[in-house]
DNA sequence: AATATAAATTACCAACTGGTACGTTAACTT
DNA sequence: AAGTTAACGTACCAGTTGGTAATTTATATT
């Protein structure tokens, strides 16, 4: 690790970095100055220019710091080896529950981008086109792999499930960012899942 | 209608109603100023202020024009009496098929509001409130309605398959105005309304 | 004709936006 | 010690935002 010549970097990436995630996260990115986010991380525009490009370099950089710190987790879930109920159970809580105990804002910094692709710019778009295809590409690797070992219902093509998967995650994010109770949400999730099991098909309220 | 004292007002209310309907719902309301609303209806700020008391009051009767205008059509649907399935479908291409033939813009304007609450003023955020109890009663009272008329799985409270529903809805406008393929969206919807369905759980692709 | 009323419009406000020019400073290289 | 390199940060830019003061204009009432 050789220094390089000209004066040592000062600008810590990953303070930045943690600094725009949660208050893009928290706030609602389009609602967050780049500005503020100098402001919050200490650091100067200079700087986040030198280092990121501009306020489209960042965004693009946040959400895959994005990726990295909080989405893998949920990826991981697939990997559990888990039975299939309750790798979805898992998954339903580690979606809604984080943000209950508060440790985390409530929602998706990366849903609440792909809803609103008119205000980010290119560099950012396309960072999310590729977000969206490694989360798809999980959940179907998960389906196909059920699918071999387990008993749920396999008239259903793997990247249909996880298009429906992903839509109904999508979704829940996005109540859960707009303020709905979580309760809520849990419960359109479990009937949204319930098509996955071969009976039956409701159970009483 | 007697004309009341003072200069004649020339501002026509719903032609600015219809500007911002169309502006917001179709580059996204956080996208659309205050001054482009006033520069594309051809009209002045402080005639939007005389009106509607400011951004927020615009946004507010924007949501109510929009709910007059569009979402009435799609509550509609859900008294015309027709059999539950057939409902279904046509709520489903209503919701979808009018902005791939370019009669609207993609997306609801409502749902966008509902998902971006931290970007709208106190006023507009209590009409989305508003709107969303609206619908949900539509729906619930359909629910009610099938429940004594039609063999739906009736193991589900009408309330709960109301939230269900527009749950449906909201994720399917918000990724239609994200640019998603209509088709994905479609299936999507159509496997999530398959809860309703006695048998079978699903069909082949 | 004078007055009261109210809408229209121009021109402005401070605050903020994303973005940059440029002089300064701290290291390494020669 | 002199020179090279590169990150630093202040202070600025033009443009936009939501919002308003103040003057003008068009009507009804007296």
């Amino acid at each position: 690790m050789k220094r390089s010549r000209g004066r040592p970097k000062i600008l810590d990436r990953s303070h930045v970095l943690n600094v725009a995630m949660k208050s893009y996260w928290a706030q609602g990115f389009s609602n967050v100055s780049l500005n503020e986010v100098c402001r919050l991380a200490k650091t100067s525009k200079p700087a986040i220019y030198r280092e990121f490009g501009g306020e489209d370099g960042l965004m693009e950089a946040t959400l895959q710091h994005y990726y990295d710190q909080v989405l893998i987790g949920v990826d991981k879930i697939f990997a559990s080896g888990l039975p299939f109920d309750e790798i979805i159970e898992f998954w339903i809580s580690v979606s809604l529950d984080a943000c209950a105990n508060s440790e985390h804002p409530p929602g998706c910094l990366f849903v609440a981008m792909s809803n609103a692709p008119a205000a980010v710019g290119q560099a950012t778009r396309k960072s999310i086109e590729d977000v969206r295809e490694k989360v798809l590409a999980v959940y179907e690797n998960w389906f196909e792999h059920a699918k071999r070992t387990e008993k749920f219902s396999k008239d259903i093509s793997s990247k249909r499930a996880a298009l429906y998967l992903h839509a109904q995650f999508c979704h829940a994010m996005a109540r859960n960012a707009a303020g709905e109770p979580i309760e809520n949400t849990k419960d359109v999730l479990r009937l949204a899942v319930s098509i996955f099991r071969t009976e039956p098909l409701l159970r009483k309220i």
